[in-house]
DNA sequence: AAAAAGATGTGCT
DNA sequence: GCACATCTTTTTC
């Protein structure tokens, strides 16, 4: 997923940039994901097909995943950076910023930035007309890092961070 | 019913 | 670098 858009439309104005920095969360043996106690209310669409908004609530504020795996599975990426590129402005005054390193560098930064909210929860990045993934190098390679994921107490010897080689707009 | 934990961010030192 | 605001979900009593 890194190399890849994520973009959403608020009346009229579309947000959003590339694909920086991401974590995988797994289906299976995986006790820091949110699927690993099984389908519940909050979390269940995490388990709907590949290429499904999830969206949950952490801290007062939002992250955004992908659902990557088939209906039912529970695996989603969880968006951590992108670099800025369209809507800037926009993303300037909901993060309150000017400096353009300090709009979407982490998740709920992300999320704020692209005025993601829970109500999105569930909606199809593929098929959307207001949210959606995008590609916009087709044939660009990238050269992606690994590295153990952040923020978690559970599973922390897993290297399912990745992040873009070089980027100046990861987390940490 | 109550309390703690959490895939965080900010502000202050 | 550390404390803490803030709120939803999960766990405990």
């Amino acid at each position: 997923m890194i190399g890849k858009a994520i973009i959403h439309k608020v009346d009229g104005t579309w947000t959003g940039g590339l694909i920086v920095e991401t974590e995988a969360y797994l289906a299976v043996d995986d006790l820091a994901s949110h699927s690993a106690r099984g389908l519940t209310k909050s979390n269940a669409s995490m388990f709907a097909a590949a290429g499904t908004l999830y969206v949950y609530p952490i801290h007062a504020k939002y992250c955004m995943n992908v659902v990557t795996e088939s209906e039912g599975s529970g695996a989603a990426v969880l968006l951590r950076a992108i670099e800025p590129i369209w809507g800037i402005d926009a993303m300037q005054i909901r993060r309150g910023h000017d400096d353009i390193r300090r709009l979407t560098r982490g998740p709920a930064m992300l999320c704020q930035a692209l005025q993601v909210d829970r109500r999105l929860d569930g909606h199809d990045l593929i098929r959307s007309k207001s949210i959606r993934l995008a590609s916009i190098a087709d044939n660009q390679s990238f050269e992606v890092d690994d590295a153990p994921r952040i923020g978690i107490s559970k599973a922390q010897d897993l290297p399912l961070r990745f992040t873009l080689r070089g980027s100046r707009f990861l987390s940490r």
